[in-house]
DNA sequence: AGTTGTATCAAGCAAATGATGGAAGCAATC
DNA sequence: GATTGCTTCCATCATTTGCTTGATACAACT
């Protein structure tokens, strides 16, 4: 499974990296049972035999969506550690939200998939509850909520998770929100991280 | 449509009632792709004609229920500036978030059907389009956030939305993070609204 | 030239799903 | 007792959806 996908991915240009990108965004926007593998198929002008002969089955295709995307924030956050570690507390709080906002707005299925799976049940058994991503630890810690990487306390995961939360709340909620704010796409996503920022900083510096 | 569900909601043993209340939960828990109207039939132990016979169309009862959980909402939220009015910030916001989450994890297919508006798309037209929630500004006015109930600044918009979002994701994602925190049902609540209280309190006051 | 393996599609099947029509039950009214 | 109106169910339909089968194209290797 994990090699599928990472064979997948060597070459974007390969008919099963494009099946699996236009999965991502179509998932992301119409959710699991609101997606079909024929809307899929259509968006990548292929039959859906063919996208069955990549992936079998809807579920598996799915399954190899979640992974990829928490792949992406995998390496996304390691990045940023990398970017932020050593400076003063509320440049990293800066710098990771800036980065982090940026990075989701650019791939809003992300967000949009993560809060999927927050609550959503699927008919057919789970397809979700394969892995919890465990890099809140290790965010709490970059963010000096936590001396020990392995012994974080329940406080600090639910600071980061809200954190988190907040920010993908933002990318999702971007089609809804700004209607209210009557701003255009750019002012929104920096009013976004403004805002973010805002919050996070009062809270931890 | 307004008026029928005012009449449902006149008598809650009503068979009307009885399919709005299941049909909430269920378009809670699975989305709606994800439900089936065989699905709130089988809930209320009706056959699904009955189901069509009262709300018509699958696209129309998820209105109805939208409406029904807008409406909920609408009335805590009034209920919920009667207590605080008059009272200091740091009391106010505290009493809303315990309140507003006490509501919202008693009745948590409201958050997740909110996150689900956020960024669903519905294949067949929108049937999420007829109404974006105006309470905003009256939470921003009532947070000491703005002079006038008419003339809220982006800013402090933003801001009500991150706390909204706040609350709705910890309640939407509960079985999601409670195996993260490793706590019970009755510890998570207790801890999510402390960790609410403590980031609006740094932020706000 | 023939074999092999990979990739693609056209056609189609079985089950699920949204929705309807008509009959039957049942209470209130005439 | 018949009529009316409301509510419920059984049977059924058309469409959608997940998925498979068998055939074809085509390149690489023998």
């Amino acid at each position: 499974m994990a090699s599928s996908l990472e064979k997948a991915k060597q070459n974007p240009n390969s008919m099963k990296a494009k099946i699996l990108t236009a999965a991502r965004k179509i998932f992301g926007e119409y959710g699991y049972h609101g997606t079909t593998t024929r809307m899929i198929a259509k968006a990548v002008n292929i039959d859906i035999s063919t996208l069955y002969y990549h992936w079998g089955e809807k579920g598996d295709l799915y399954e190899a969506v979640i992974r990829d995307i928490s792949e992406g924030m995998r390496l996304k956050l390691i990045e940023v550690e990398k970017i932020i570690k050593g400076r003063p507390l509320a440049e990293r709080i800066e710098i990771a939200v800036e980065e982090m906002a940026g990075y989701l707005f650019e791939y809003p299925e992300i967000s949009n998939l993560t809060l999927f799976r927050y609550f959503t049940k699927t008919r057919h058994g789970s397809l979700l509850d394969f892995k919890v991503p465990e890099y809140i630890s290790d965010i709490a810690y970059s963010m000096g909520l936590a001396d020990d990487r392995k012994n974080v306390s329940v406080e600090s995961k639910m600071k980061v998770l809200s954190i988190m939360n907040a920010i993908h709340s933002f990318v999702s909620g971007e089609n809804f929100f700004r209607p209210m704010v009557n701003l255009d796409r750019e002012s929104y996503i920096k009013m976004a991280k403004e805002t973010l920022k805002f919050l996070n900083l009062s809270a931890f510096t």
